[in-house]
DNA sequence: TCCCGCCGTGAAAGCGATTACGTCTTGGTC
DNA sequence: GACCAAGACGTAATCGCTTTCACGGCGGGA
C-alpha cells in the first residue's frame, strides 16, 4: 500500500518564498486581487496594478505552481512514455514532441519505459508517481501487453498511442510501415528472383516487424512464390544480429547475389558489414534495404538505402493531437496517418 | 505580467476521480486515518488498513498528486536542461540521467534549451512556468550567459551544473576535457611535426571548445611551436564545418601530412570524408582525430580515434549530486570531475 | 485502586493559489 | 433626486491532501 506514497520522504527543502499573501500585505490589496493582477489584469484598475507588480517585483515573487496545478487541475506537463529514449529514431521522436510542446506551451516529461515493466513494478508507461502529474499521455507501445493496456484503460487523463491501434477508443498517431516497404519490396524484386529475397527483422512480437514481414510476403506471393521459412527470420534491431545473420547466410551457407530487406538501418549495416568483411561486393552480391532512414545509412560506403520515417513528425504530431484532446476532450477521436517512403542510395542497386 | 499565468487557459479536463474523502466515507474513518494507511501504515491497526486497503480498491482511489505535493512541497520531479537534446551525445546524457533519477525514485523533466532564449523569452534553462514544478535543476551549460546566470542565482530549489565552472556556488559536475586532449595531441605530434598540426574546433564561445583549443595550443608550444592563426578555428560542431574546412586546406590551399584535432566527431568525420572524395588516404595524408567517442566515429572507415567522454556518466552523476542535495541541502557543496581518455583508431595512423 | 503512558483515531489547521459572490463607489439616465 | 449598471475590490469557499494536537480507552506498575 506504501506504493502510493511520496517517492522519496525527506525534510522539506525549498527556501521560503514569498507567497501571494505577502504581495497582497505589501500592495495593500487583498490576495484576490493579487490574484486577479496577474491573470485577468483587465479586472482591476490599473493603479492597483501597478502596485501589485512593484510588490511583485520587490518580493521576487512567483506564483506557487503546485497550488495553482491544485486549482485548475491542469499542470502544463504532458507525459511521453517510449519504450527507450536512447539512440537517433527515438531521441528524434523526443525532440520533434518536445518542440511541438513548447511551442504550445507545455512540457514534456519523459519516460523510458522499460520494454518489460517487470513484476511489481507499475506499468503506467514508466512514469511512475509522476503519471499523476500530466495534463494529458502519449506512448508509443511496440508490443503487446495486457497489463499495460489495462493501465491505460483506467488513465484518467487524454491518452494518444502512438504507433499501434490498441483498440482502446483514444487518438493514434501512427506511421503507416506500408507504402515504404512496398516501394522496397518492389524495388527489390525489380531486380531479384522472390526466392533469393530475405526478411531480416527485429523481435517478432514488435508491431512493426510485424507489419514489414506482411508486406514482405505479399509482395513475394505477388510475384509468384510462396516465401519459405528461412527467408523470414526476427531477432533484434541491432547491428550485431545483422552480422550474425549475413555471417550464417552468406558465410557458412555461402548464398550469393540475394536481396535483404532489413528490419532497421542497424541490421542493414550490420549485414553490409559483415558482407564486406566476407569480401563481398555491395550491391553486387548483395542488395540491402534498410528502414528508418538514420542519418547513419547514408554515411557508410555504400549508402544503404532505407525507407523513410517521419520521426520528428511522429513526435509533433503526437503532442499535437494530444494537447487537442486536453482543451477540447469532445473533439472527434482523430488517428493520424504518416506515409513513408522510399530513399534510394547504392547498397539496393541500380534503379531505373 | 501575463507571464505569470497559467500556460494555457482552458476548461478543466480531468474526469471527477475518487478522493481521499471518499475512500474514508466508504471505510468509515476520517481522511486523516486514509491518509496515515495510506502513507504510514505503521500507525493504523491492520483492521484499519484492511478496511482502507479494500476501500481504495474498491474506488480506485490514487491520491491526487498535485494536493500532496503542494502539502509536501517535493513534487519528485527533476529539471535537466541540455543545449539541445537531439544526437547521441546529449541524448546519451539523458539516457544516464533517466535511469539514474528512475532509481532513486525521481522523475525527468527534459528541457532543450534554445541556445540563446531569444529576447522576452524566459531564460531559466527553457524549463518555462514548469521550473516552479521541479525539486531541483541540473542545468548543463556550455556559453557564458548572464541572463541565464543571473536566474539561476535567484533559484529557489537546488541546482547542478554540468560541464561549468559558474562561480555559483553550486555543486558541478564536469567532464575533464584535458587528459584526453592531451593524450590526443601528444599522440599527433609524436608523428607530425608541430607546425603542421590544427585544430577544428565548434563555437569559439563554447567552453569545450576553448578546453580543447587551449590543450592544443599548449602542446603545440611545449613542442616548440607557438601556432600560427590559421593552425587554430573555431566554427560549429558539424559534418559540414568539418568538410568545409577540409575543402579549404586539403583542396585549395593544398596541405598534405598534416593533423588534425578536430572539435568533436562530427568535424572530424567531415574532414575525413571530404578528404577522401579528394583521393586523399587516412592516415596517410591527413591524420586526424576526433572528439566524444561516438559511436559513429568507430563505424566509419577507417575508424575515427577521439577522446572518449562519459556520458551516461555525466547525467547519472548530474542527477545522483541533484539527488543528494534535494535531500541533503545542508551537504558539502562538491564538485565532481569525469575524465577522459583518448581511444585509438586507424584515422590517427600508427601509434607504437 | 489509581495513575501514567501508549495506541488508534478524529477534528481541524494549514499548504497557496483561484474564483463565486457580495459590497461599495461611481456615474449616467430619466 | 432616485435608480441601476458597471467597475473595483474584499470575503470566504474550495481544491485534496498531510500533520499536529487532543481525546478516549486500555494495560501495567505502584
Amino acid at each position: 500500500m506504501g506504493e502510493l506514497g511520496d517517492p522519496t520522504p525527506a525534510p522539506r527543502v525549498r527556501k521560503r518564498v514569498a507567497s501571494i499573501q505577502d504581495v497582497a500585505e505589501r500592495a495593500s490589496v487583498s490576495i484576490a486581487t493579487v490574484s486577479r493582477a496577474v491573470n485577468k489584469p483587465h479586472l482591476v484598475s490599473v493603479e492597483t496594478a501597478e502596485r501589485v507588480r512593484i510588490a511583485i517585483e520587490e518580493l521576487g515573487y512567483r506564483p506557487n505552481r503546485f497550488a495553482q496545478v491544485l486549482m485548475t487541475q491542469r499542470s502544463g506537463l504532458l507525459g511521453v512514455a517510449l519504450p527507450d529514449i536512447h539512440g537517433e529514431f527515438y531521441s528524434e521522436i523526443l525532440r520533434g514532441a518536445d518542440a511541438e510542446a513548447r511551442r504550445l506551451g507545455f512540457q514534456i516529461l519523459v519516460s523510458a519505459s522499460p520494454a518489460h515493466p517487470g513484476e511489481g513494478e507499475e506499468a503506467g508507461g514508466g512514469l511512475g508517481p509522476a503519471l499523476g502529474l500530466v495534463d494529458g499521455l502519449a506512448i508509443m507501445v511496440t508490443e503487446p501487453d495486457e497489463r499495460l493496456l489495462d493501465t491505460l484503460r483506467n488513465l484518467d487523463v487524454p491518452l494518444v498511442v502512438l504507433d499501434a491501434h490498441l483498440g482502446l477508443g483514444s487518438d493514434v498517431v501512427f506511421v503507416d510501415q506500408e507504402p515504404g516497404s512496398r516501394e522496397a519490396m518492389r524495388h527489390l524484386l525489380e531486380l531479384t528472383p522472390p526466392q533469393d529475397c530475405f526478411f531480416v527483422g527485429g523481435p517478432q512480437s514488435n508491431f512493426d516487424a510485424q507489419a514489414r514481414a506482411k508486406v514482405f510476403d505479399e509482395e513475394l506471393r505477388r510475384a509468384g512464390h510462396a516465401p519459405r521459412p528461412d527467408q523470414v527470420t526476427f531477432r533484434e534491431y541491432s547491428m550485431s544480429w545483422g552480422e550474425r545473420w549475413a555471417h550464417e547466410t552468406l558465410g557458412v551457407r555461402g548464398l550469393r547475389r540475394i536481396a535483404v530487406f532489413a528490419g532497421n538501418d542497424d541490421i542493414a549495416i550490420g549485414i553490409m558489414r559483415e558482407a564486406q568483411a566476407l569480401g563481398l561486393i555491395v550491391p553486387r552480391d548483395l542488395r540491402v534495404i534498410g528502414f528508418d532512414g538514420s542519418t547513419l545509412a547514408g554515411l557508410v560506403r555504400p549508402g544503404v538505402s532505407t525507407v523513410r520515417v517521419p520521426r520528428d513528425d511522429l513526435g509533433r504530431c503526437a503532442v499535437r493531437a494530444l494537447v487537442a484532446r486536453v482543451q477540447n476532450p469532445d473533439d472527434d477521436v482523430v488517428s493520424l496517418r504518416l506515409p513513408t517512403s522510399l530513399l534510394l542510395r547504392e547498397s539496393s542497386g541500380p534503379h531505373e
